[in-house]
DNA sequence: GTGCCTGATTCACACAGACGAAACGGAATG
DNA sequence: CATTCCGTTTCGTCTGTGTGAATCAGGCAC
């Protein structure tokens, strides 16, 4: 649930995740071109009936749309999650299909490594790097990879806690 | 736009056949559960902008749902999309149909190049010159042809992200 | 706790290769 | 003719990738 057009950039964040969202259009505000369908608003005041038949109609639709439950990585590097497509370069591509193997599960650095690189592996911040920006692609794409101190690395939905 | 739930059959049609619809909740009545992503409701009575506002919102999500709504060229090298008919030049049609072969997926430069120029192949760039005056053709067609570094290109629909 | 070691994160930089854009001139079209 | 089409050259920009160094963070020894 969020107010219109003030927390904009929450609603964006929540768009960006695929995250259902009721917007609570402001006093002379116009509501936005949705951007899924899984967003809604209502124009307060509004009985309570109506707020919760809303709530109710979005997370059903939400339920609908549930297609791309895991991300998928295609031989040409893009990697599709919900409605995102990313772009990925030749080394990302490939630690990502390792992680993608094992997905929600730990994976060793020195198996991404030797993912990444199939001939000899560069110095070992190179992963690190790449790591790095991984995250910040995927991020838009409501994915994150979460370190398992030296254990190694596990892709995951991105969950919303700050 | 249908009243609800005095035609529940209508409305029950239109769903079946995937056409937006927006209900009239009568007095008292509950909306329905939605079938899909394209139907939306309103209790009148009702603002115009109101009204106005969530046919708009339905529209555009149903734009969004048309993973089957493809761009089409036909062999007078015209290539239609929701309501734009955009000429093509001979060169930039073939390589636009090799493109939409693959709609949303990547095609390789030498796979365009060997579509576009049947007979020899011209310079390296002579390739980069015609996608760019392809992308200013498509544009206002709401088509964007994206780049994936070092793989291809790819034909999607253009998103409207800043 | 304090200090230290090791692993992880992040930045800034260097480079090569891939792309993009503009401008030019000639050929084809109508 | 006036347009449109099309290939080339040139040059500037962006991206992918690896490296080194500074910073941070968790855990263990004391």
């Amino acid at each position: 649930m969020v107010r219109w057009p003030s927390e904009r950039q929450w609603r964006d964040a929540l768009a960006g995740q695929g995250t259902p969202r009721l917007l609570l259009v402001e006093e002379g505000a116009t509501p936005p071109d949705p951007p899924d369908c899984l967003e809604d608003w209502i124009r307060p005041p509004v009985a309570q009936a109506e707020l919760e038949a809303r709530t109710e109609a979005i997370v059903s639709r939400a339920s609908l749309h549930r297609h791309l439950a895991r991300p998928e990585l295609d031989e040409d590097g893009i990697l599709r999650f919900r409605t995102a497509r990313v772009p990925l370069a030749p080394v990302e591509a490939r630690v990502t299909a390792a992680l993608l193997e094992h997905f929600e599960a730990v994976v060793s650095r020195t198996a991404l490594t030797r993912a990444g690189w199939p001939g000899e592996a560069p110095k070992r911040n190179a992963l690190d790097v790449h790591v790095l920006r991984l995250r910040r692609r995927m991020a838009p794409a409501g994915l994150s990879i979460r370190t398992v101190r030296s254990r190694g690395y596990l892709l995951e939905v991105a969950t919303n806690d700050l």
